[in-house]
RNA sequence: GCCGAAGUGGUGGAAUUGGCAGACGCGUCGGACUCAAAAUCCGAUGGUAGCGAUACCGUGUGGGUUCAAGUCCCACCUUCGGCACCA
């Protein structure tokens, strides 16, 4: 068959005929399918799109031949970093390239022949998409959900630029090599964190991978603790987070982080140590949070002078500066108590600081430093308790004397979104003399993003610099102002983007209420699992803001959530230009078509392990296609006598067993995305389909005729248009994803008898069939009987009998 | 470093969640068809020993629980994903 032209002809006939076109009218039968949208950072379809989109369409057909009303929709994450970079590196305008891809990708992704409904396609850079992204903020700011403050970036001092993780390579700038130095800048930020506890909770009722339940819990990070406050010299209070408020009594020392406001004060208060804190505070500049939190890390730090005063015993501690503690974790100070910590231990024996052991081990000689619970010792009224019930007791006690008292915590920390660069949504913000910062009121969204801007670094956002831009009057006193001249994080695009699918043109609203309500949350979403604690994260807790805000009655965005593997390159390590093992899925496409491509990737690969690329397969499932060809086209010859027997003979029954079997587990598997095991019992039909062609010389033409037209109606979400034209060959005038998907007739399946795996001892001595339906005791009689078991019993006794029904028996002889 | 996964024949991967390890393919070997090749079809194929029935070994490594472990528990090794400005 060529391929090629029936991939074309088929994608022609479903366009003409809307077939993959949402039907609004069935939306009572809704079911929404949702890939992750692509970013169009390469000009052409990557082997990982194609592995995402394929085999989810593939499902996605299924359940549409499952009699649901399927919505698949497709578009382009468009805003982002790599098409600025490529700007500044080319020249070539980020809008320009951005377009020039998308168009390719396209294209690609219509001859893939997936059932995208294109009538829904979104791209977050058009206007009339940014717009309602800007709307959204305003939303949030409304509610008091965005707010500024200051936060650390990565900041290269010979390109006056803030870089991207991404650019910083071993703390070093990509482009001039410079060290790369963490500055505060003012920043919005979305307040996540409001949310932490109904982010964890929700949790539980999402059908999502446990692994990523996990990781998103643990992301969230909520430990309950204790604050505890200690008073300085200067008259200011430490407020540290401690999960041991039960080893309060060994505190040897109080840290804070680098960048703790407080540092200013410790140096006013002593200037001898001014120069040696500031050198301190430049060293941790240079380093990551991941470095810094590293265990094996070398524990650093500098003493400020200052002391502050145990709030139990009233003993002074020193105050030091050290990078382990981060100052976005906690209150960004920490109470060391050296016995008791791993960290803590460290920094004291390398400082020379004391080490108080307050914490015994139940039973047994306490090793420092320890870090479990035990009995408290050197604890004034509290020795003698343990674990929660000290730990309570001392929270309590501190609360009644005003320094402290419980506290949970969590590790989330609220979403900083201001980026300092050109290609993105613009904040919708303005900042006027007189007023402060002002909302852009509504009716004037979009705010729109200027095509001339000159995006090379300048020490300032690249659209600083456009003044038509950042000039602006303001809404409230009408007097000169000028726009924030930042974008917004690309990630905030991409949280409400399944909305806007649902109403793609609404010019009014980003959505219908009254839509999002029916058609939302999305019943299968389907991404990689790189996504697991951002992405992810993120659009559930925009979800529960509109939720909030009276904007939708769900608070979950992705009921069912799938993710499939990566593919690696063909070394084992992730596609990279720079490595030079990028996988082209075209020249595949091209030799073999898209149906093939798309079956060698569901069946050569464990859908959500991924793993390295290989082709050695992908000749096989074209030997496998050509198979049917030749079994379909050989069917068509056949007649039925007029005065046919119609009655189902062994063979017909061993076909319609291998049938009924072949439909129930693809019917499950399915459901798993398991493909790989589809497609085998795909292939085990397949052959028996060839076993009865081949060996059974009169035919119950009728009967087998209708196993050919399951055959194609089986393998039509697999490979659709191979199976539209196979279809159509048969002598049909409809579409095949018209038809449903075959039911199973359970009938078909039973067998007379089952094979038994027969042990002794747990080892296996025979396979034996025992009829169905047999009791306990009658199963363990005719395996005792059957002489090669009868044999190798004799002269012991059976003293226990396991029986595992349909699979298995296993005689415990003495 | 921390969080989360994965490790099964020559190879991609199965294994109904504690019940016959290796489904279905690829590859290899043997055979049929052919002047020959390709294509197609049939058969064999985890390892070791044996003519053989069969026996022993075998799911990253080492221990453990169990009548029974790829699956559960403990320790370790290796690889992969994420770590908040790549998306």
């Amino acid at each position: 068959m060529d391929m090629k032209s029936v991939e074309r002809k088929w994608q022609a006939k479903w366009e003409k005929t809307k077939l993959n076109v949402f039907n609004k009218k069935n939306m009572d039968n809704k079911l929404y399918v949702l890939e992750m949208f692509s970013y169009p950072s390469g000009a052409n379809l990557h082997v990982g799109h194609w592995y995402n989109y394929g085999p989810t369409d593939s499902y996605a057909r299924f359940k549409k031949m499952q009699g649901f009303e399927v919505f698949q929709p497709m578009g382009f994450d468009a805003f982002g970093l790599p098409a600025e970079n490529y700007a500044i590196k080319t020249g070539i305008h980020p809008k320009d390239s951005t377009e020039k891809n998308i168009a390719t990708m396209e294209q690609q992704l219509k001859h893939m022949g997936a059932m995208f409904d294109w009538t829904a396609e979104i791209k977050t850079c058009e206007e009339n998409y940014y717009k309602w992204t800007q709307w959204l903020f305003l939303q949030l700011y409304k509610k008091g959900l965005a707010y500024r403050k200051e936060a650390l970036v990565n900041w290269c001092p010979s390109c006056e630029t803030v870089l991207a993780n991404e650019q910083v390579i071993n703390g070093e700038c990509e482009r001039c090599g410079s060290v790369v130095l963490r500055k505060d800048m003012t920043q919005w930020f979305f307040k996540i964190t409001d949310y932490a506890e109904e982010l964890l909770d929700g949790l539980d009722r999402l059908e999502w991978p446990e692994k990523t339940k996990l990781m998103q819990k643990n992301w969230i990070g909520k430990s309950t603790g204790c604050e505890i406050n200690f008073e300085c010299e200067t008259g200011d209070t430490i407020t540290v987070f401690t999960t041991r408020p039960d080893t309060v009594f060994g505190v040897n020392y109080v840290v804070l982080a680098p960048e703790h406001p407080l540092v200013e004060k410790f140096k006013e208060s002593h200037p001898e140590n001014a120069a040696a804190i500031d050198a301190y505070v430049q060293y941790a500049a240079e380093a990551n949070d991941i470095d810094r939190l590293s265990t094996a890390r070398e524990k650093t730090g500098v003493f400020t002078g200052s002391y502050a005063t145990h709030p139990l015993t009233g003993k002074k501690l020193p105050i030091y500066l050290a990078d382990y503690v981060l100052y976005s974790y906690g209150t960004g100070a920490v109470m060391a108590v050296a016995a008791h910590d791993e960290r803590d231990y460290a920094f004291a024996k390398k400082y020379g600081l004391p080490v108080t052991q307050v914490i015994q081990k139940a039973g047994g000689e306490t090793v420092l430093p320890f870090c479990e619970d035990g009995i408290l010792v050197n604890s004034g009224s509290f020795d003698g308790l343990s674990g929660d019930e000290a730990r309570n007791a001392i929270a309590v006690h501190l609360t009644k004397i005003g320094k402290g008292g419980k506290k949970v915590n969590y590790r989330l920390r609220d979403w900083s979104v201001s980026r300092q660069r050109y290609w993105g949504a613009p904040i919708p913000m303005i900042h006027c003399p007189k007023c402060g910062v002002v909302p852009v009121p509504e009716k004037e969204l979009p705010v729109k993003l200027p095509y001339d801007v000159e995006f090379r670094s300048t020490g300032k956002s690249p659209l600083a610099s456009n003044e038509s831009f950042m000039k602006c009057t303001c809404p409230e006193c009408g007097g000169k102002a000028s726009r924030d001249p930042d974008t917004l994080d690309t990630f905030v695009c991409s949280t409400w983007y399944y909305l806007r699918y649902l109403d793609p043109k609404n010019d009014k609203q980003a959505f219908s209420k009254e839509l999002a309500n029916k058609m939302a949350p999305v019943d299968v979403y389907v991404g990689g699992p790189e996504h697991a604690c951002m992405h992810l994260l993120y659009a559930r807790f925009i979800t529960k803001a509109l939720r909030d805000m009276h904007y939708l009655d769900f608070d979950e965005p992705f009921k069912r959530l799938v993710h499939q593997g990566i593919i690696l390159g063909p070394d084992g390590n992730r596609m990279s230009k720079s490595k030079g093992n990028v996988v082209s899925p075209d020249k595949y496409v091209d030799e073999y078509g898209s149906d093939i491509f798309r079956l060698y990737l569901m069946f050569g690969f464990s859908y959500t392990e991924g793993g390295p690329w290989n082709d050695d397969g992908i000749k096989s499932i074209s030997k496998f296609t050509d198979r049917i060809e030749r079994l379909v086209q050989a069917s068509l010859k056949y007649t039925a006598p007029a005065n046919a027997n119609t009655e189902k003979k062994s063979a017909e029954k061993e076909l319609d067993f291998a049938k009924n079997h072949a439909i129930k587990n693809i019917t499950r598997d399915m459901e798993y995305f398991s493909f790989n095991t589809s497609l085998a019992r795909m292939m085990e039909y397949v052959n028996a389909l060839q076993k009865y062609d081949a060996d059974v010389a009169e035919k119950n033409v009728a009967f087998y005729k209708g196993c050919i037209d399951d055959l194609i109606r089986m393998l039509a979400p697999f490979a659709p248009h191979f199976s539209e034209e196979l279809w159509e060959m048969t002598g049909h005038k409809n579409s095949v994803f018209e038809e449903r998907y075959p039911l199973v007739d359970e009938k078909a399946l039973v067998r007379d008898e089952t094979e038994y795996a027969v042990q002794i001892n747990s080892k296996i001595k025979a396979k034996l069939m025992i009829p169905e339906g047999l009791s306990d005791e009658d199963i363990q009689a005719t395996v005792c009987a059957y002489p090669e078991i009868a044999e190798q019993l004799q002269g012991k006794t059976v003293k226990k009998c396991i029986i595992v029904k349909g699979r298995l028996v296993n005689l415990i002889v003495g």
